[in-house]
DNA sequence: CTGTTAGCGCCTTCAA
DNA sequence: TTGAAGGCGCTAACAG
């Protein structure tokens, strides 16, 4: 143990660098360099000299100065476009699974008008692959990934389906087959669709899905029900607005949404209108969020195993670093989750 | 528009760098940084071919290489020694906040065995602050942040009060009488602690709060129903089977928990034990992560508004950061979520 | 055992 | 209008 004088620093409240502790020993940065990184080849004596200045000082190593020397960073990288509740529920799962594997997380989400122009999933990847982290795993990345950043790199919920990067999803499609069907067994006819972003698989399945159960029913797909809100709030609100306001004869009994986040603005606008939920209008979401079981009424939906799609995106890239076999695609089962916004179909009047 | 033939890349799969586009287009690198950064004097000619090897390429300038320079890097930075409930509903709130303010956010846990030794959050920040980020948001720090890094540092429930860098908390202590005058309330007289992480000014509070509780209440607050879990799940567990291993006479007839995450196995061990909740046994625990909602029975506990300290915090680093003038310490308030797991205090034997 | 040299990718003077 | 040179903090090879 030191004397801890703690923290003397360079000065100008700039951070320590090596440079700084080299000086305050009288040695060069390599020898510092070398002490810092436990290479053989220095003296006991200047050991414990720099050891103890670079106590005094607070040094740390630059892990960007580090990475760029071109070295392994120890880092694995998750690229999002926004921290919102799917996302943040994928990184609890790769978060559990990081531990004691001698690696560090590092989740990036760039400037929001930057994300939303396309491309972003590559654009950061450029930015910050291989000197930054030694692996990485994207999440909903709605462009193709292509060509190679020197990196492992592991897709959640991808663009698209065998050719790409290694990829973990969700069985989307029986999922989706799931939600209609429920809501056909509780005799809904008139079930209306609120479609996710058209640039991404699990979107397409989810709709895919939905026809399917139709058609299986022997109901044909009502164009004037369904709307394309891109897994978006706000667009899904909006969409509610329109589907509720047709008249009763018309209007929807039940609505699948292709996500929750686009689920739930259903419930408040059916509220606002004085619909009942589960009485005049069933709902049902996708994903499991944590908001789909606080809502009001707790809301029905199809879950996603976000932790275990996490957690399985994270053994992947670190399989694809060590150079161990993987699998190529891995697909996770869905189920349904019943909760109140899901009921008998009205009857007609 | 390019022809995009589409990352034809640097031959071995590495990242493209300026040195790449500068010898496709037959340029000196420093021209090839003039374009990308719209210097003034370079000529309308080179400018377009530049930029076409750039699209062609798939060339994005290196994060770390910049801010290596000395640049700003227009990215916030959040430390967190891990990503679980808590921090991910803070995450939420910061970047919710961040959007339209035209930086991008990292959030940075690192190696788990390295976070576990004291000390973790400055290590990261000397490890990351200025070479990747202006400004950083530190979460739970359990050492005083001491020093200066170069760029404005806010905590989120910090370790000690009003030294140390600018804070945003909540009030603790009046959540903790909160809890604790809800369950007098309900006619308990043996209530237990699960105490916190003691090295957490937000700890101490609640504890003091508890405390401060059963005084006003004529209860002297009992020793043997003390348990310090260090807002830990796997601890709470072990607390809770020694807790009400007690006889049934002395055994606590409600729990106050630190947190959350340490209130939940409370209810498992009861229902192990045949402890039912809330007839024989409440619990309240504290934070509000979406996990409380959606235990079984339903965790009553005292929310803190997360989201909101989350988006404060981020205000606050972005107006230091501006020059801007601050508030030193900002405090929310808490508020009682009655659920399920809280009730009459059973009649005794 | 220690220091010198070179270079990672980038940007900024400063000359040409 | 362009390019050469220097340096950010660090590590690895090679001299001494």
């Amino acid at each position: 143990m030191t004397t801890r004088t703690d923290e003397l620093h360079s000065a100008d409240g700039g951070r320590v660098t090596i440079t700084d502790v080299a000086r305050s020993v009288g040695v060069s940065v390599a020898t510092v360099s070398k002490v810092v990184n436990g290479r053989y080849g220095v003296a006991p004596s200047t050991i414990a000299r720099v050891q103890a200045a670079i106590d005094e000082l607070g040094y740390e190593t630059s892990l960007v100065a580090r990475s760029m020397r071109g070295q392994s960073t120890a880092n694995i990288g998750v690229l999002v476009s926004e921290f919102e509740s799917y996302s943040a529920e994928l990184l609890k799962g790769i978060s559990e699974a990081i531990a004691g594997t001698g690696y560090g997380l590092l989740a990036y989400a760039g400037r929001r008008d930057d994300v939303t122009e396309s491309g972003w999933e590559r654009r950061s990847l450029s930015r910050l692959a291989r000197t930054l982290f030694d692996g990485a795993i994207v999440v909903t990345p709605s462009t193709l990934i292509t060509g190679s950043f020197g990196i492992p790199i592991v897709a959640v919920d991808p663009h698209s389906g065998p050719e790409g990067p290694h990829t973990v999803d969700s069985d989307n499609r029986t999922g989706a087959h799931l939600a209609t069907e429920h809501l056909l067994a509780l005799g809904h006819r008139r079930i209306g669709l609120l479609g996710g972003r058209d640039d991404l698989e699990s979107a397409r399945m989810r709709e895919t899905g939905w026809r399917e159960a139709l058609d299986a029913a022997g109901i044909a797909p009502d164009a004037a029900l369904i709307r394309v809100v891109g897994y978006r709030a706000d667009l899904a609100e909006q969409a509610a607005r329109e589907l509720l306001s047709m008249p009763a004869g018309e209007r929807p009994t039940a609505i699948f949404a292709a996500n929750d986040r686009s689920a739930l603005p259903v419930l408040d606008v059916a509220a606002e209108f004085g619909i009942r939920v589960p009485e005049d209008l069933s709902v049902i979401g996708y994903d499991d969020i944590p908001e789909a079981a606080t809502a009001s009424p707790p809301l029905t939906t199809i879950a996603q195993p976000l932790h275990e799609m996490g957690s399985a995106a994270l053994t992947m890239v670190l399989d694809l670093l060590h150079g161990r076999e993987t699998e190529r695609h891995l697909r996770l089962p869905t189920r349904l989750v019943e909760r109140s916004t899901t009921g008998p179909a009205p009857a007609e009047a």
